[in-house]
DNA sequence: CTCGACTGGTCAATCGATCAAGCAGAAGGG
DNA sequence: CCCTTCTGCTTGATCGATTGACCAGTCGAG
């Protein structure tokens, strides 16, 4: 339980107490066949006893293997994506972390003073043995260097511009389409607004083709309209002030996130615009935000946590050599709650 | 760019193509004064070349230094604290983090499987130079254990059963009864409930020692009431239900958090009790849910972000041996929404 | 001309854990 | 009785980066 006097307790501390080398304790604690069954006992009861905890560097180096893998959450991510979406990543990843017991580390600057991006650094100095990568800008060149550069690298979103990439994500195109027919055939709204997301981000990209999908399916695109945001709740407002008189042509709203939604209905209720009678709205992700507030807003819920789970395991897998998928896509699903004009009994209290 | 023949690149690598010695690379990399200028440039030439990053496993054997710190979030404060505590936390410790150019690792899983909780391995095995812990339970040992250990620790949170920790905090009590006060006296009410949290944390504690220290002052304590919950929204919802028709003798509530605030109104809303009309709330944190919901939560705004930053920075000073504070405690605000009673315009929309 | 002080490196030890190879003694087989 | 085979440990090298000790050459002062 203690160190010996306040210096680190070391394999050769552990071998003089019993009279063997440190060769000898090594195997022991690692149970080695070489090592008779008495001398094993009497190994691990004086490493019990003072308190011995091998150096995880010591150890990194020699087998170099670290056991700790990295999330790596690019800065500009970071920006992109609220607290929420972060949260329920980590959730996933260190969730299969603790069930190997691996370390998780996280990165998330890009420090370009060094003139490498300080996650790649982690990388290739061999501070983990793989990384989870969350969905990073398309312009990011970084995750197309790691992701060849032979470490590890599992990435949670799509990147069809990468050549042989692990990744976990989902159809966020038929996921948008999805939230979309929604609004048309169920509500019968025929004037669409679709928000999208930045068009950097591969998912921005994919659910607003999701949206033009649907309209054009449904023969309204030509009175639909696409702008552009941030993600942010404040962008959703922004569109909604600047939208002003145009909105009265529109009876419905696909937003590429929750957030954005969320800014936009407080904002269209500011303006005495009613949500859902006059305008219909959907969201996307179900990060936690959609359900709390009032009304509660439609969404397409995106399973991260799962995502996240299932990325790390298959990164333990290959840091490994296991073989196996190399491309996983889950189910979303429609949460139906008022925004759009459904009831909110539809979706029972879930807490 | 690219590594040599898919090997790692070492110091020795970029000496042999230099014609140096390992050591003369080092130091030019250290920028060591005994090394002259030209070939300090070739060295940083070759370096770049190669793509050299040095092995952090071999840098924290040498050094006995990793640049790596944990965050520590005890498994009981997983499930006590909601989401949005930990991703401020988060925030704050990277932020910090990254200014030094440290890692940040995760530590949140008490493995008892084998035998030491994980995070402590994490520690001794001087996988860290140091940690900040997430106020974690007062009947969790571990806590006592690494603050004495010979690791440097800062805490956040209030541990007044520690020996001589270094902790950065509110005053819970103070804050607690603040948000009392207000409803005793901006809106007049005189029979209050306080909804607490577990009181095997200080937190929980503190916060109902503070509504006490209120309703005394004020004379009312004759006729108000104190019940535990365990933080989450259900429990809040759950508390309504238990109440029931006593609630009717109550004009107002103080909850120990905003998650519980919330499941109460709705549980409230549902009973056909009007908030704030007929019972006034307040909650504790606003970590982001307060200012979403309808109404919006009257809260205290802990300043999470900020003290897990102080925290951190502290932490990279003691690694360091700078000398400095053992306690800092941080202001918190009131911020009155519409759950009280306030109208919602006293606090402009902010972001 | 000689001694001390620099300059610009090189050498070798070190940080701890691991493992291939080695080696002493006992046991077994012919 | 000698030779092989185990058993059970020890030796020594290794993983990379760092640094104190050392050293060859140069320069300036006395």
């Amino acid at each position: 339980m203690a160190s010996t006097n306040g210096r680190r307790v070391t394999l050769k501390d552990v071998a003089e107490k019993v009279g063997v080398t440190p060769a000898a304790v090594s195997m022991a604690l690692l149970d080695n066949g070489r090592i008779s069954a008495e001398k094993k006992i009497a190994i691990r009861q004086a490493a019990t006893e003072l308190g011995y905890v091998g150096s995880s560097a010591a150890r990194a180096l020699r087998n170099q293997k670290t056991n700790t893998i990295a999330l790596i959450v690019p800065l500009t991510a970071t920006h992109v994506f609220g607290h929420s979406y972060f949260t329920h990543v980590l959730q996933g990843v260190t969730e299969a972390c603790n069930r190997r017991d691996v370390q998780t580390l996280l990165a998330t600057n890009a420090d370009e003073a060094h003139g490498l991006a300080a996650y790649e650094r982690v990388l290739r100095g061999n501070m983990v043995d793989g990384a989870v990568v969350t969905s990073a800008a398309i312009t990011d060149s970084t995750v197309q260097r790691l992701s060849q550069g032979g470490v590890p690298v599992v990435l949670i979103g799509n990147f069809p511009y990468l050549d042989e990439p692990v990744t976990v994500g989902i159809d966020d195109r038929a996921a948008s389409a999805l939230a979309t027919r929604h609004l048309l055939e169920v509500h019968g709204r025929k004037r669409l607004i679709h928000v999208a997301g930045p068009r950097d981000h591969q998912t921005g990209l994919d659910r607003s083709l999701g949206f033009a999908d649907a309209v054009r399916e449904a023969g309204v695109d030509e009175g639909s309209l696409i702008v552009e945001s941030d993600l942010t709740e404040q962008g959703g407002a922004t569109v909604i002030d600047e939208l002003g008189s145009r909105l009265a042509d529109y009876d419905g709203m696909v937003f590429a996130n929750d957030d954005m939604a969320f800014g936009a209905i407080t904002a269209l209720t500011r303006l005495g615009i009613g949500v859902p009678t006059e305008m219909s709205v959907v969201g996307f992700d179900d990060f936690g935000l959609a359900r709390v507030v009032s009304p509660g807003i439609s969404t397409v819920r995106v399973p991260v946590e799962e995502m996240a789970r299932d990325a790390t395991e298959r990164l333990l897998q290959i840091v490994d050599g296991v073989p196996g998928w190399t491309r996983r896509d889950f189910d979303v699903q429609f949460i139906a709650r008022e925004s759009c004009g459904c009831s909110a009994t539809e979706t029972p209290r879930e807490l």
